[in-house]
DNA sequence: GCCGTTTTCGGCCCGACTGTTTTCAGTCG
């Protein structure tokens, strides 16, 4: 993955936040998050080219990026930095607090962090102050204490992307296994540190502690080492035996609640399971691989993403697992973007890596008018229309299918008259406004859209973005019994901040009937690799491919649209 | 600071909501 591109682009993402704070013009800030985000996006590293060939990086900026990919940071955000501190840098991540209010409460009241920012709150301090009304000091406690509850735990992004990291870092010589376990392998959609298991030398743990990426060592001994990271996330590396390499990966992932589960049946037989395997005595039955000690408990191989206490030892013990999707049963991505509105990569290129995956079938949805800030009309989606059935003949394995991702206003109701909706092979409905309605409004508003014929997936149906904004609050049995009767699917949105559903509801939508659509909700080309996070959502909750409706055949695909003509 | 079928300057995604205000600034999508 790009790393390079991911640091480089967080770091004039900061630059452009301190920038705003300190005043800077509006335009300029918006250059900065516009490179920013055309980094990130990237599909090629940028250390091996020119990054003045990414659109939105001049030559000012180049040469920002080009100092930090030598020295880890630039001139002017050194300096920035040191004007304002990182404690009210972190105030902007309350929500409804920005770099104005921020800045203001900095220099006016020297407040410099969110910790400080509540006891001021709590000493009567903002009383009176201008901007600041009862109102907004609670609205800022809330925001607060969401964030200190979303606590240093990240999302599976971010942390897979670490764990991969650190593993390809020490996978040199002599390291004969390595492999991240814990409830990343389990495909949380938030973790909190990252497991990793080695069968490797014990010089590998000097080595680690080594690592350019850690910033504090916590613990450091013979069998396991932890680190926090630059990026704050802790990471312990265990060495272990490889005879035990399937215990201990089986040990290490859990969940807790498996294990016991686990634990209380090798008791049952008189023998006893741990990290080191599974023993008779001093007799070892099972301990190299998780399948064994799985067989010898008299089961199959549980998947790690099923491993949660939730049913699934006794379905494995009678036989009944389900065959959960995986990565290589999707056979298209119903929910991208183009660069037509707020993505990045051009409709040809979107395609074209599409196709490097081996999709069957690939939707574009770009946004639709009522989101006034893309500035979509109706010629607009016409056009690219007809760039879509123009590009169609390049492409004679991958039917291309031309959607759009519709606004599900206050009511319930949607952009575009029925007969321009008619016209699109697939529509995916979200909200994006209005998430303070109430529960009632708010399951109406889902229920309408759910009930209209020309809607055929919900978008990201809870909204949330992990450790920035909570899901809207609906009944959301009620809803999921509507979209069962109308054959309305439900999004599995794997943009790993999102992840919407949560695997939870997506537990639940399945007990009533829904199909589910996983999609990338792609914005640059690297976005379509999140896939894999969907796909752990759904693996959470046991969909099979037949819940899946971008696992189906492109023809049952479209008569489950009602395009169903081929 | 970037960009150019309005091309080297003058634009730059726009509108709604919130909480405060008494006419609007800040934040968000």
């Amino acid at each position: 993955m790009a790393r390079v591109n991911d640091e480089a682009a967080a770091a004039l993402q900061e630059y452009a936040d301190l920038f705003a704070m300190t005043g800077g013009d509006a335009f300029r800030v918006r250059s900065y998050q516009k490179a920013a985000k055309a980094i990130a996006g990237h599909p090629e590293d940028i250390s091996g080219g020119d990054v003045r060939s990414v659109p939105g990086v001049g030559e000012a900026i180049a040469k920002k990026v080009e100092e930090f990919l030598s020295r880890g940071s630039f001139r002017q955000l050194d300096e920035l930095r040191g004007r304002v501190p990182e404690g009210v840098r972190r105030m902007t991540r309350i929500p409804s607090l920005g770099p104005k209010k921020a800045i203001f409460l900095f220099s006016e009241l020297g407040i410099d962090s969110p910790a400080a920012l509540r006891e001021a709150i709590g000493a009567g301090r903002l009383a009176g102050v201008k901007g600041f009304g009862p109102r907004t000091e609670a609205n800022l406690l809330k925001g607060i204490d969401q964030m200190e509850q979303a606590g240093r735990r990240v999302h599976i992004g971010i942390a897979m992307e670490l764990a991969e990291q650190v593993i390809a870092s020490l996978s040199g010589e002599g390291v004969r296994r390595i492999a991240y376990a814990g409830s990343l392998r389990r495909m949380k959609d938030t973790i909190g540190d990252i497991d990793i298991l080695a069968v490797a030398p014990a010089s590998l743990m000097e080595e680690f502690r080594a690592m350019p990426y850690v910033a504090e060592v916590i613990a450091a001994g013979e069998k396991k080492t932890s680190v926090r990271t630059t990026g704050g996330v802790q990471v312990d590396l265990r060495l272990v035996p490889a005879e035990s390499w399937g215990a201990a990966m089986q040990y290490f992932t859990g969940s807790k609640e498996h294990n016991v589960r686990i634990r209380e049946m090798a008791v049952k037989k008189g023998w006893k399971l741990s990290e080191y395997g599974l023993f008779e005595g001093e007799r070892v039955i099972a301990s190299r691989t998780e399948e064994e000690i799985y067989a010898a408990l008299g089961m199959p191989w549980i998947p790690p993403s099923m491993r949660e206490d939730g049913g699934e030892v006794a379905a494995a013990l009678k036989g009944g697992l389900p065959e959960v999707v995986t990565l290589d049963d999707l056979k298209g991505d119903l929910h991208t973007h183009t660069d037509l509105t707020d993505g990045i990569a051009s409709l040809a290129d979107m395609v074209a890596a599409a196709a490097r995956l081996g999709y069957a079938y690939y939707a574009i949805t770009d946004h639709a008018p009522d989101l006034v800030m893309q500035r979509m009309t109706l010629d607009k989606a016409l056009a690219q229309r007809d760039r879509v059935a123009r590009l169609q003949t390049s492409y004679p394995g991958m039917r291309l299918l031309h959607g759009t991702e519709l606004n599900i206003g206050p009511d319930g109701t949607v952009d575009w008259p029925v007969e321009v909706l008619e016209g699109f092979d697939v529509t995916v409905a979200s909200v994006h406004s209005h998430f303070n309605q109430s529960r009632a409004e708010m399951t109406a508003r889902f229920i309408a859209a759910c009930e209209n014929p020309q809607v055929h997936i919900i978008g990201h149906p809870t909204t949330r973005k992990l450790g920035k904004r909570e899901p809207v609050d609906a009944d959301w049995e009620e809803i999921f019994r509507c979209a069962a009767r109308t054959g309305t699917a439900m999004e599995i949105d794997s943009y790993p901040d999102r992840s919407d559903l949560p695997a939870e509801l997506v537990r639940l939508a399945r007990h009533h009937g829904v199909k589910f659509s996983i999609d990338s909700d792609s914005h640059a080309i690297p976005h379509l690799a999140h896939q894999r996070y969907g796909v752990g959502i759904a693996q959470r909750a046991w969909l099979t491919t037949d819940d899946v409706i971008n696992t189906w055949p492109l023809e049952r695909l479209l008569a489950f649209l009602g395009r169903g003509d081929g």
